[in-house]
DNA sequence: CCAAAAGTGTTAGTGATACACCCATGT
DNA sequence: ACATGGGTGTATCACTAACACTTTTGG
């Protein structure tokens, strides 16, 4: 077996980039960085990078790395979302002193927004999040990746724990709801909402109340992460 | 904006590689070829190659290509899977003059037996079929990659048309069900089958009947795309 | 006539949906 | 007191799963 001369093939390039999702006002959200360099200077772009093969990365390595450097967090849901290779997605292709191509291994990520707040470091100006319903004219193919990422959220909402995650640790079945609402973009009726989640069985009582404005105070509950992969590993949904 | 020295940069390859399913013999199978080089060689392995970025190829047009080079057939349902970037899963990483990474943007394909066997280039030696009960030893982390096939397929047969891409285009109720009970590995009640799929609405009745030894002969029907689409497109599942 | 395979109809059980009602809290 | 929002119970409807029964074929 001889050895490959590496420059010898067509380069191609993969960028990694990712959509983190959060909900902001009652509404889905994307956190966008503004881009400093050409191309699309100035315009609004997904966070991302590259992976560093040399410090032995691979893709997700280099998403988690990516989203810890932009929101100083960690522990943040994350997932390998799709593969963008269309040609002329990155004017950077044509630039370069032979034909290449730049493909994009898009992931997604969830957060509940309360920790982003609370961490500095999201205070960068070059950062903002936006609701999806108002999205700024948007570098390379991100639109369609964040439309990817939209419907694929909306369809994992329904039978993993990808709702749990937008929301704190301690919850109260109404603020779950709302969540589960905001991704969806429906209303879901509240009585209804509220027995198949207890027949579930995957929520502990933490027997504190929350009391939120007017009306009967709701029980904040937990997250019972055990019953709820034994759930997932039957194949279970949580909703239809 | 200063041109790019595509040759600065670690490179990274990207290989497209394609399990492509059947029905055969009752089971679930997946075509691979023989290795004629290093590494692996003589080893099995999925097909695959490179992106022909110098032609303008993307991910999904390699796949159809290499598809199209290893079977002579066109219109095969194909569809990126995920793309795996693990150091270490392809060897000749470390052969490279510098650090490198090989990344394989996996695809899956399914197609129903009968046409691969109706069309030649398939009896070349080094191409062959196995069942997904006993696949031989596998070359880098193919296996893994019809692990994640396998999965995606038995969850998308349930709300997608991968079924009917696994039965020729004029088929019997009761061939339906044999391919949806080999792709999820379990028997299903042949009186609900048919009457879940009928109140679907997407079967054309061709007024013809199929005799199959002993038994009641069964009528033939055509899929009908566009009711299908449509189904599909307000989100309905076929089947739970 | 009998076995095999396809089709039909029925019933019990399960889950979804909608609604009426009760309870605790702030104004 | 009353509006607001959370919690509880129930009636209705649709769908699922299991099974008994009929029909049509080959042997």
């Amino acid at each position: 077996m001889k050895n490959y001369n590496v420059d010898a093939y067509p380069p191609m390039f993969n960028t990694v980039d990712i959509a983190l999702f959060s909900i902001i006002d009652n509404e889905l959200a994307v956190m966008l960085i503004q881009r400093a360099e050409e191309p699309y200077k100035g315009f609004w772009a997904l966070p991302g990078g590259y992976v560093d093969v040399e410090n032995d990365e691979d893709a997700l390595a280099a998403a988690k790395r990516e989203l810890q450097e932009e929101t100083n967090l960690e522990n943040i849901y994350l997932e390998q979302l799709y593969t963008f290779t269309k040609k002329g997605r990155d004017p950077r292709e044509s630039l370069a002193n032979r034909p290449c191509r730049i493909f994009s291994i898009a992931h997604f990520a969830i957060i509940d927004y309360q920790k982003v707040k609370a961490i500095a470091g999201s205070d960068a100006s070059d950062v903002a999040w936006f609701k999806i319903s108002k999205l700024p004219k948007l570098s390379f193919d991100h639109s369609q990746i964040i439309d990817t990422a939209v419907s694929r959220i909306r369809n994992k909402i329904n039978y993993t724990n990808v709702g749990f995650e937008l929301v704190p640790k301690k919850f109260t079945i109404p603020e779950l709801r709302s969540v589960f609402e905001k991704v969806l973009g429906r209303e879901l009726n509240p009585t209804n909402f509220r027995t198949k989640l207890l027949k579930l069985e995957i929520l502990e009582d933490t027997g504190e109340k929350k009391v939120e404005g007017r009306g009967q105070p709701a029980p904040i509950y937990k997250l019972d992460k055990k019953k709820l992969l034994e759930l997932q590993k039957n194949g279970e949904t949580l909703f239809n």
